[in-house]
DNA sequence: TGACGTCAAGATCCG
DNA sequence: CGGATCTTGACGTCA
């Protein structure tokens, strides 16, 4: 079993993806973010291997208007070495990357115009898992399309139009329930019939749910059956609702009862997760440190060093509480400590609490700053603790000397985000 | 015509 | 002038 996240990776400094609107997308500039973003993606392989993460999609961005005319260049040839080079890294740790165009990708469009830039955009998507010369199993994740007031002749006029993409790229496709039009059954019907796999996501399931009533687990080994040896693992897309926000949003983090509970219910471990959450790496960590059989407390304490911070924040107390569950070494206290973590991102920063974070994080620079680092950093502080800045400008400041005395403690928290 | 989702880029404002 | 904050872009469907 492999989980991971999708495009991008919180708290690496220069590890986003770049992109430019049309108007500025020269050669030259086209060239240069290319390079960047391949640099970015090498970086983001490298992480992932560090931290045990074996799944991972690969951002839509990373060629800027990679199926569009407003790029002429020949990135394909251009930057082959590049590709080459960071797909024998996927291969040597084993990793599963896949791609997913957006909801602005539809293959069964009324406008043939709209369905000859799908098929562009897909033939994209192929190329860039081709150049990195990886096989069948790295997938592209596909959604059905509209329906145009009539189900059964939009269904038809998807088939019709995957039937006649080429085979490099129909055997790279997988199809995924959409949260508005396309349920479970209505996928699994086209993937069974078509042969292409099916991916599974709950959320969309919850939301557009399938006149045919089952519950996710059955629905999930259900979908087992569409997925053949050359395709890999089954792979499932999974989420959860944001309480805060309208329904199909995304939540902030993976809540790790919640997770778990549904990891029990699945009894099974031979197919893939894909979270889909905000805070991306840091819940696929979660997850993954949840459900491990390492039961490594180094694990945690690794974690508990990129926390850390962002708890003294909040609560001073759980600080000195987490501090004293991680104390014995032979315990793996996983599910209490990330609780405990969840529980306290939930509070809203405390004035006292950020001052004597800030505080705190100054300790790694009081001896080493300049007379000048010293006199703006004491006058943020006293312009903070009476209101007149707010926190996220004394942590720019400290942020500056993090990368300037190139604080690697610091470098690797989540403080800064 | 605007909402939907996504996220930097780009534009503008502020001290 | 640099940094913070607000707006735009790029895509297709649907109400």
């Amino acid at each position: 079993m492999k989980i991971g996240y999708a495009c991008q990776v919180i708290g690496i400094l220069n590890a986003q993806q770049k992109s430019c609107i049309q108007k500025n997308a020269t050669d030259s500039k086209l060239r240069e973010l290319i390079s960047s973003n391949l640099n970015v993606l090498d970086t983001i392989i490298d992480y992932n291997f560090k931290n045990g993460i074996k799944l991972f999609r690969i951002s839509s961005d990373l060629i800027p208007f990679g199926s569009s005319q407003a790029n002429k260049l020949n990135w394909w040839e251009e930057f082959g070495d590049e590709f080459a080079r960071i797909g024998t890294k996927i291969k040597r740790y084993k990793m599963r990357v896949s791609m997913h165009p957006g909801q602005y990708t539809v293959l069964n469009s009324t406008n043939p115009d709209v369905v000859s830039r799908a098929v562009e955009d897909l033939r994209y998507h192929a190329r860039v898992l081709d150049c990195l010369q990886l096989g069948q199993s790295h997938k592209i994740v596909l959604h059905i399309g509209g329906v145009y007031g009539d189900k059964i002749s939009a269904i038809s006029c998807f088939e019709k139009s995957f039937l006649s993409l080429p085979s490099k790229i129909k055997r790279r496709i997988v199809i995924e329930n959409d949260d508005i039009s396309y349920s479970i059954s209505e996928v699994l019907d086209i993937g069974t019939r078509l042969g292409i796999p099916v991916v599974f996501d709950n959320l969309h399931n919850f939301k557009n749910p399938s006149e045919i009533k089952k519950n996710e687990v059955d629905w999930i080994n259900t979908c087992k059956s569409t997925w053949k040896s050359e395709d890999g693992d089954q792979k499932i897309h999974y989420s959860q609702q944001d309480p805060a926000k309208r329904a199909g949003s995304h939540s902030k983090t993976i809540r790790i009862n919640e997770f778990l509970e549904f990891f029990s219910r699945l009894s099974r471990t031979d197919l893939d997760i894909m979270l889909e959450v905000k805070d991306k790496n840091l819940s696929a960590i979660k997850c993954i440190n949840c459900t491990t059989e390492a039961r490594k407390i180094t694990a945690l304490e690794n974690e508990w060093a990129k926390y850390k911070y962002s708890v003294l924040e909040r609560s001073h107390k759980n600080y000195v509480e987490i501090r004293k569950i991680l104390k014995d070494k032979e315990k793996y206290p996983a599910i209490l400590f990330y609780n405990m973590i969840e529980l306290t991102l939930e509070n809203e920063i405390t004035i006292g609490g950020a001052v004597n974070t800030a505080q705190h994080v100054w300790g790694y620079f009081k001896k080493i700053a300049t007379k000048n680092e010293h006199d703006v950093f004491l006058k943020r502080i006293t312009q903070l603790k009476d209101g007149n800045i707010q926190i996220h400008t004394v942590k720019n400041y400290l942020l500056k000397l993090t990368v300037k005395y190139q604080e690697k403690y610091l470098l690797e928290s989540l403080y800064f985000d």
